[in-house]
DNA sequence: TACCGGACTTGCTTGAAAACCT
DNA sequence: AGGTTTTCAAGCAAGTCCGGTA
């Protein structure tokens, strides 16, 4: 398997490398079979030492543009008082005056923080004046932006022809680094612009300046015999290493939360590719003993110490609720979410019974990214009675699992298999979960757009297992209506063509000619085509209604092996294309060159 | 064993491009 | 062709997990 998978990115790559890449290298053209076995020979080395490549050579970073003042046109206001701004000054109010339609610029640590992180910003004469974020008036620089982004939408084709030259040159120059002997996609090559932190869920942080990023605030990574970046004029990098236990081409530290940001290589590259299958793996060995290990955790539940039963039930809830590990956070450095092993008391409700059911826990809570996890479950009768335990003496702030974290849920994981992790049960799951749907609900004589519906139904199970959400998007029930009228259109179109027919029919009855048969004919082939149109219609619509609040593209992304899809897609005659666009594609290029029809996750 | 920095994966939103109408 | 709708990819925030250190 990983020969075979070597050889595909090897084969893959090699077409799109130029020779002149590669120098000295490999003349691959003639030797091909050498360059394969020696590539096959290094991945061997690769995962005993720790390294992640040989040779990395890229460009660096493209810097986000400097700032460019308003014209002096464009005013802010103090007091109702017109006032010129230093330049750092006004850069920081361009970014507020660009969010004003936003609901947030009117929260109050939203303009608690960016008046302070403003503030910083300008000058002492500045500061002594502007005391009062109230009495500031943004609408003059607000106006001109949205008039300058309407005039962007306005310009020529010529224009927008020279924009996409220009960015295409930046992806050619900056886009692609070498890695070994592959040209690879940049993940990002662009540093993130200076702006206005907004944060997810009620941030703590939000509205605060994230300050722009100089080559001085960059450390860059490459191999020691590369051609390194160079920075642009007058400046320096903080620093270059050659570091090949990372796979990162770049990275700085961020002054929010003080976190370092990478520039890493595109999903379609060896090394992310490599990584992924291995994840997926990893699933699959989980998929051998977890039999072993839903028995263990259950025994685990009579277990004499506290601590052993908390991490039986935690277990228990990653593996059929698919919650994440939940690492502890920082208090007032991040919004209040939690995982599994750091929920609390007030998250959980338990209700001995409840309607027909019995023993029924009520979840919620706010899960990464602030997305809210609610659910009901019953759950066997030594869970809530653990649970019950577990609540005792308790005030609602305390921690339901107050023996447990992730570092010890993930030491007992690592003993019971090589390499488990809370985070693999959400793969295996989600991968086991779409495997069986889609054999429960794929119909070998549908139709092609049936099948899709299935697989997206299928695909649609487990992003409510892993609770996948979005945001319904604003033009959803217009687009509802839009695609109803459609299909009230085609009803009507369908019963004119049946009455056309029918009448076809009659006439053929009463004249028995030629011309009548084939009139016939033609009218229901006609009636034919508008009952496909119809159901394609209908296809869509109960699609698109019953993923109105469901985002399946997170789940496709990370946690379903692409095999899966693949083998579907051969056993059942959908094209690819039909699945994966373009991007992912070649993100899953390995398993699309692996999986066969019979492959079993 | 608590804590923290570091590296890498996962997640939702949004702006841009492509596809689809008329 | 031009406008509108849909899809895609970029953007960037927020998780997981690991390993070193106090």
């Amino acid at each position: 398997m990983g020969y075979c998978f070597t050889l595909m990115c090897e084969l893959e790559t090699q077409a799109l490398l130029p020779l002149k890449l590669l120098g000295s290298v490999f003349f691959f053209s003639v030797m091909g079979c050498v360059l394969l076995f020696v590539v096959f020979r290094w991945e061997e080395e690769r995962y005993t030492d720790g390294s992640k490549w040989r040779f990395l050579e890229h460009k660096g970073p493209v810097f986000a543009p400097p700032y460019e003042p308003l014209p002096d046109k464009v005013k802010f206001y103090y007091d109702g008082k017109p006032m010129k701004l230093s330049a750092p000054a006004e850069e920081v109010t361009t970014f507020f005056s660009k969010m004003l339609d936003h609901e947030y610029t009117t929260k109050d640590i939203f303009r608690k923080n960016f008046f302070k992180d403003w503030r910083k910003e300008m000058t002492s004469e500045e500061k002594s004046k502007i005391t009062d974020l109230n009495k500031c008036n943004f609408s003059e620089m607000s106006e001109y932006f949205k008039t300058q982004s309407e005039a962007r939408k306005q310009m020529s084709k010529e224009e927008k022809q020279k924009i996409k030259e220009e960015n295409e040159r930046l992806l050619q120059e900056y886009g692609f680094c070498i890695m070994d002997n592959h040209k690879e996609r940049i993940g990002n090559f662009r540093i993130e612009p200076p702006g206005l932190f907004r944060g997810r869920g009620d941030h703590p942080k939000m509205g605060m300046l994230k300050r722009r990023i100089r080559p001085e605030d960059i450390i860059i990574n490459c191999s020691k015999d590369s051609k390194q970046p160079k920075p642009p004029p007058g400046t320096k990098w903080k620093e270059v290493r050659h570091d090949n236990k990372v796979t990162w081409l770049a990275s700085w530290t961020e002054n929010i939360q003080g976190s370092i940001k990478y520039i890493m290589l595109n999903p379609s590259s060896r090394i992310k590719g490599e990584k992924d299958w291995q994840k997926y793996e990893t699933a699959r060995r989980l998929k051998k003993c977890v039999d072993r290990i839903r028995t263990q955790y259950r025994d685990d539940w009579k277990s004499k110490e506290m601590r052993i039963r908390q991490r039986a039930v935690a277990l228990y809830f990653i593996d059929k609720l698919a919650l994440r590990a939940g690492n502890e956070k920082e208090e007032g450095e991040t919004a209040d979410t939690v995982g599994c092993c750091s929920l609390r008391v007030e998250h959980i409700k338990l209700y001995p019974k409840m309607d027909d059911q019995e023993y029924v826990v009520e979840f919620d809570f706010l899960g990464k990214d602030s997305i809210r996890y609610y659910n009901k479950i019953p759950v066997e009768k030594r869970v809530f009675k653990n649970l019950q335990l577990f609540l005792e003496n308790k005030q609602p702030e305390d921690d339901l699992f107050d023996r447990l974290n992730t570092s010890i849920l993930n030491k007992h994981l690592q003993e019971l298999m090589d390499g488990l992790t809370a985070k693999v049960f959400r793969t295996y799951n989600a991968s086991i979960t779409l495997q069986q749907q889609l054999k429960e609900l794929t119909c070998p004589d549908d139709s092609v757009p049936a099948k899709i519906l299935s697989y997206n139904r299928a695909n649609r199970a487990v992003a409510i297992l892993c609770n996948h959400q979005r945001a319904p998007p604003k033009t959803f029930e217009k687009s509802m209506q839009n695609l109803q009228t459609k299909i009230d259109e085609k009803q009507n179109q369908l019963s004119a063509a049946r009455k056309q027919l029918k009448a076809a029919k009659a006439d053929r009855k009463a004249s028995r000619d030629e011309k009548s048969k084939k009139t016939v004919e033609v009218k229901r082939k006609a009636v034919q085509r508008i009952e496909e149109q119809l159901m394609k219609l209908q296809v869509q619509a109960t699609d698109r209604e019953e993923n109105k609040q469901i985002a399946l593209g997170t789940s496709k992304l990370n946690y379903l092996d692409p095999r899966i899809s693949v083998a579907w897609c051969k056993k059942f005659g959908i094209p690819i294309e039909k699945i994966y666009n373009k991007t992912q594609r070649e993100k899953f290029a390995w398993a699309i060159d692996m999986a066969e029809k019979d492959y079993e996750f």
